[in-house]
RNA sequence: GGCUUUGUAGCUCAACUGGAUAGAGCACUUGACUACGAAUCAAGAGGUUGCAAGUUCGAAUCUUGCCAAGGUCACCA
């Protein structure tokens, strides 16, 4: 039994046999005790104060006496107000450290439970950005945190291939691009193809502008402007009233569109070269980022069996079809709306595809949890998915999750590709690791390494920065994204905790090999040091309640204060110099674990630790 | 407007899910390298937790009402 069970176990059992009461033990109110305090464990013993019928200060008392009258682990307790402050016995900790120095992975064993992960998701018109990077290490971070609980994890994207969008940059490429290909330009795949969407953008506002001075826009104007808008005001709105009945790209882009529908060769062919080059890119970007996936969905395949499945539930009455042909879920009753899933012309929706795509990687995969790693943006469409897939009475609907999460804004406001402020993810990776590349340069430290070797380590540190950056605040709030601050090696950073795990290893190298078996003799441990200890037995506990809430922030937020009471320790301490051999012992031994337990919270987020900075 | 999320130090974020005197970092002021790496440590200053009621031994956290900001209410994705 672990000490906070005890403690929980021991309270309730207190309880009962002084005030004959019955409490749950996990229903203990227990905490870590504040650094204000003296005592590892709190208990507070306000809930008790009606079966007792004494004091809060009486009952913290009497409870005291018990537990450390009956468990030898627990040596002394305090009482202040409510609370009961409980001290646990050097002999525990030292004895803890040693068992979990013993163990050669802190991962939990395999069970076998598969759970699937969705993330990054992007379109195929356009680079990944900020917003991307953030989605990507949530979902990284959650495979590997489920990983690491023993899951069967598989890391998918689904890729949005097809529509009007990736037929713009088709369009633009085949009207101005002369033949020009990522490797003739010099440009990478996904940002040459996002080239020629801008380029597309470019040439339709062209033929816009001019047109609202026509004739016809005027007429439009005046006819059609019923809100009584500003010009300039009515045009923005009515843009795409003009794509789909005034304009020639416009009416170029949609045949296009058409075609590929209709699975025209030539079309295709483009299609597949254009979006091989945006593939190329992403990987690269991906590469860099650390991350990879298992499988890979493409709206374009799975659209077809969003039809046909909603074919079957019209016919189970789960949907129903209107006058003009079109297909609805009518979810009033679960205080939803009514929800389009089939056009009036047949063809699909962002729904249809998600129906499809939902049923067919449980076809593939058979996994019952299914996460959604998607910006808050989209609450609404997946509380409608998730309830449509109840009513078709899918096995999985259950185990579907919508890890939501906030969008991030610039300190100028929010990113708008129209006013393009877009952070790009290539041009952000390398700016943080050239700072960090900067920064290095200037310590000094790491000269006598190899070009390579340096380049490497400038790459984990800055990549740590801006990572840690994100993944830090919690994970369903909307951020600031500050490019100063997040390429910071000072404070509450990535690099800080680095720099923990750098010391840790440069301490071990010069102390060599050691016989840590005496450890367990030390008898005088300080506040520090035990500290280090409590931390490190949360660990089990943050990276569950991180898989709980689908949150990596949690386990940053514990990375960080643990770096923090690891450089107070080293700051404190002699390590290798220490003043017994029993000391020295149990601060080596301290001092692997605790840079075990931080290489391991860290990869939990996707940042690697180098061995020196 | 309906639904929904968020308001915590000048700024960026915490607060172990209802517990003690609301904590960190950045920025600002000051001290500590001839020490196992100063990307560090220590100290100072900084708060009516948007506002107001309520629930209770106890509220940043739960309830309600205002205020402010975001999202969403497409035959877009």
């Amino acid at each position: 039994m672990s000490i906070t069970e005890l403690i929980k176990e021991g309270t309730a059992e207190a309880v009962k046999e002084l005030y004959d009461h019955e409490v749950n033990a996990n229903e203990v109110n227990m905490n870590v005790t504040r650094k204000e305090f003296d005592g590892d464990y709190s208990v507070v013993v306000f809930p008790y104060t009606k079966a007792a019928k004494k004091k809060p200060e009486q009952i913290a008392e009497e409870l005291g006496e018990y537990l450390v009258g009956k468990h030898d682990h627990l040596t002394k307790f305090n009482v202040i107000k409510g609370f009961l402050n409980l001290e646990v016995s050097d002999a525990y900790w030292v004895n803890y450290l040693n068992n979990v120095a013993q163990k050669k992975s802190l991962k939990k064993a395999p069970h076998g439970e598969k759970i699937m992960i969705e993330f990054s998701s992007p379109n195929t018109n356009k680079p990944l950005h900020l917003g991307h990077i953030r989605n990507i290490l949530l979902g990284w971070s959650c495979s590997k945190i489920y990983d690491a609980l023993g899951y069967d994890v598989t890391k998918v994207q689904i890729i949005n291939d097809r529509g009007i969008a990736i037929c713009k940059s088709m369009l633009a490429w085949e009207l101005f691009g002369n033949g020009a290909t990522p490797e003739s330009s010099g440009i990478k795949g996904d940002h040459f193809v996002g080239k020629w969407y801008v380029e597309f953008e470019k040439a339709f506002q062209a033929e816009y502008q001019p047109w609202q001075k026509t004739e016809e826009g005027q007429e439009v104007f005046s006819t059609q402007n019923k809100k009584e808008e500003e010009e300039a005001k009515f045009f923005k709105s009515y843009k795409n009233n003009y794509f789909n009945n005034y304009s020639k790209l416009g009416a170029s882009a949609k045949a296009m569109l058409l075609k590929w529908e209709d699975n025209d060769e030539e079309v295709k062919a483009l299609w597949n070269k254009m979006n091989g080059w945006v593939y190329e890119g992403f990987n690269v970007t991906y590469k860099n980022l650390g991350v990879e996936f298992d499988d890979l969905y493409y709206e374009s395949g799975t659209y077809l069996l969003g039809k046909e499945n909603i074919e079957k539930g019209l016919n189970e009455k789960i949907f129903y079809k209107k006058e003009d042909n079109s297909v609805w879920i009518d979810l009033e009753d679960a205080k939803l709306d009514h929800k389009l899933v089939l056009r009036s012309d047949g063809t699909s929706v962002y729904m249809t595809q998600d129906i499809g795509t939902a049923i067919k990687r449980y076809e593939d995969h058979g996994a019952k949890k299914m996460v959604y790693v998607v910006a808050d943006e989209q609450n609404y469409h997946f509380k409608v998915l998730f309830e449509i897939m109840k009513r078709m009475g899918e096995s999985f609907a259950d185990g579907l999750h919508h890890l939501s999460y906030g969008m991030i804004d610039l300190t100028t406001g929010k990113m708008k590709s129209r006013e393009g402020t877009i952070v790009d993810a290539d041009d952000l990776m390398k700016d943080v690791i050239q700072a960090a590349k900067e920064n290095a340069i200037e310590k000094g430290e790491l000269t006598e390494l190899s070009e390579a070797e340096q380049n490497d380590i400038y790459r984990k540190i800055g990549l740590a920065a801006l990572k840690f950056f994100i993944i830090k605040v919690n994970a369903k709030k909307r951020m600031v994204f500050n490019p100063a601050e997040s390429v910071d090696l000072q404070g509450n950073t990535g690099p800080y905790i680095q720099y923990a795990f750098v010391r840790i290893n440069s301490v071990l190298k010069k102390a060599g090999e050691i016989d840590t078996s005496i450890a367990k003799n030390y008898t005088s441990m300080g506040n520090t040091e035990r500290d280090l200890i409590s931390q490190i037995f949360r660990l089990e506990e943050v990276v569950q309640l991180a898989a709980d809430n689908f949150d990596p922030s949690f386990i940053a937020n514990y990375c960080y204060d643990m770096a923090k009471t690891y450089h107070k320790f080293n700051h404190d301490h002699r390590i290798i110099n220490a003043e017994t051999p029993e000391a020295k012992a149990f601060r080596i031994q301290l001092c692997q674990v605790v840079g075990n337990v931080l290489e391991y919270g860290m990869d939990l987020l996707g940042i690697e630790m180098p061995e020196r900075m």
